[in-house]
DNA sequence: CTAGTATGCACAATCGGTTGTGCAATGTGT
DNA sequence: ACACATTGCACAACCGATTGTGCATACTAG
């Protein structure tokens, strides 16, 4: 209201001319370094009264300049249009703040361009460290990180240049699995297939939740069709059209699904619901997890990702002087609703 | 890998000296006011293929402090906990990148003292803008940014020191309403009740909407009881809390509920599933909206507000010079699933 | 051939902090 | 009273860009 906008913002300068002191000895009291500097304890009490009064506060443009240290951290991120990314971020911001750091996070849309684009930015702003969850191309990314020497961590998709922290799919899609062939079991048995649906095959994950999700059948002694395992990447609407044109080969559904994220569970849902069926006419595990599926479907089975740990994890990690590029973390999901 | 991480990074002066040049040269060429500059076309070019060879990348933090502008723009977040707020999240990080801007969002989980640090975090970035989106007090974020000379914003919850833009809410409730009473009237009508349930009584947009059921029901010649209405806060637990008290004092389910929220959803939803009942026995309206929950459960009605509308107007006033501090910008939710 | 203009670039100040170093003034020991 | 250590602070050089200004050299006009 009454803001001078055309006021410029308090610095050093201003402080020492009101303290009648050198805008060094300011910089020491503001800093915390005055002991060291032996600068007397009343003059500090001076400045920092006068700093608080005036409401001052310190440029961190200026700062990160002369420090060599921004102070900010990065994040680059497929979507927010799921609880596992939208957890992630919420994480990695709450754990940056409560380091003093600042966090970033750049959405990108599973776009290379886009990732190398955000990637070119963070560097610009001197991002002290840069997390790649679930990129397309992580590897480019920790390449242009090495060049400038700033440290880069995968989340969620591994990569070969630099430490991964990941779920661990197979383990995870192998649990995932077993209860839901332990649902299948307590049915009246008419039909052990399971169709294993979404996700992009291309994907690490992906392979590896196949790879466990077979494993799992093998366990049993199933042996599990080609022709059930249908990566039709994670949009919904590619799940739904996917689904559609499984279910032309068939007259009845399939007596159990997994779901390949939440995602693709919407498309799943959507066309259950055109055709009549419910989700309860099915066992359905899905992997990822979602509150509101879960409080509409208690029956429905979900692997939730242990993001809190992951993301502790992502701060270990940027804590280690050089760690290892190879340094693969693999944190085990969840497995709700059984 | 083979990056020497002790290599500093590339700096206009070592461009200069490369290209045997001066810094200032060096600096009008590559922010492309070399023409003005009258810099001859050879040196521009030996100059930026220099620079792209070599992979310069200008440090922000000294352009900052020397143009006085930081390019980055924040926004205080309640949660990333529904779609809307991470759809605002979204919108918003994407927009602020098509302008060349870098966009900072922090969560305060309705915190007012979180959303203070934040803003004060933010302040000393020196953000050009701040925008406070569904703040508890979004009035002392922006005096804060008034003595700093930076603008603000509030989105979703309106304040009274600087420009708002927020969903119509009353009239987006009394489209919601109409439409369960709409459904209400095509049952054999036994009851006209409708409990509203969710939200804080406190803020803004529940009173509004609670304004907007009320007035609805009005039109239609209906009175509203106050035990009808319980702003029982957000979260899902509260909202199962009151309901499961609301429950206490009836032997049967209310025909239909207005529920402020896709959170008071969840808590909603895991009380009926707990006591056999489906969301089915009942006609629901939901003021927020949410894809899954959608694709579940298509009788369920949902007002789902214009993200993208209001981020639209976010970047308006942004580019408006000075803009009224009381300028209210009300979007109208559409009704989803009728 | 000379004055005047246009061309092409370099110099140096500046943004707001941080930090190595230097130098008075005061205190301590003999 | 003199050497030496300690206390308390100021100076000035950075960090890496941007930008107002000035000065050669080349070109043009008379």
């Amino acid at each position: 209201m009454v803001s001078d906008s055309s006021a410029k913002r308090l610095t050093i300068y201003d402080l020492a001319r009101l303290a009648e002191t050198s805008p060094s000895t300011v910089s020491a009291v503001l800093n915390g370094t005055w002991q060291r500097r032996r600068i007397s304890k009343k003059l500090a009490n001076k400045i920092l009264s006068l700093a608080q009064s005036k409401g001052y506060s310190a440029n961190m443009q200026a700062r990160a300049l002369r420090r060599e240290r921004s102070g900010i951290i990065g994040m680059i991120l497929p979507l927010y249009d799921n609880r596992y990314f939208s957890s992630i971020a919420q994480h990695f911001e709450a754990q940056a703040r409560r380091r003093g750091l600042f966090a970033i996070v750049a959405c990108t849309n599973r776009d290379p361009t886009q990732e190398r684009e955000a990637a070119r930015m963070m560097l610009a702003y001197r991002v002290e460290c840069l997390v790649s969850t679930g990129a397309t191309d992580p590897d480019t990314i920790s390449a242009m990180c090495d060049e400038s020497g700033v440290a880069s961590i995968n989340l969620d998709l591994p990569g070969g240049k630099a430490p991964s922290i990941i779920s661990n799919n197979r383990e995870g899609a192998q649990k995932l699995t077993h209860a839901i062939l332990d649902q299948l079991a307590s049915l009246t048995p008419s039909d052990n297939t399971i169709l294993f649906i979404g996700g992009r095959a291309e994907d690490h994950n992906t392979r590896e939740r196949i790879a466990g999700f077979t494993q799992a059948r093998a366990e049993r002694g199933l042996s599990t069709s080609e022709a059930d395992i249908i990566p039709c990447d994670y949009a919904a609407d590619k799940a739904q059209v996917a689904l559609e044109a499984y279910m032309r080969h068939r007259t009845t559904l399939p007596s159990a699904m997994f779901v390949n994220s939440t995602i693709s569970l919407e498309g799943i849902v959507r066309w259950l619901q055109r055709g009549g069926y419910q989700l309860d006419d099915m066992i359905v595990g899905c992997f990822d997890w979602d509150p509101l599926a879960a409080a509409f479907h208690p029956h429905l089975i979900m692997a939730r990702q242990n993001v809190g740990e992951m993301i502790d994890h992502v701060f270990e990690v940027m804590d280690t002087p050089s760690p290892d590029a190879s340094l693969l973390i693999e944190v085990q999901p969840d497995i709700m609703g059984v």
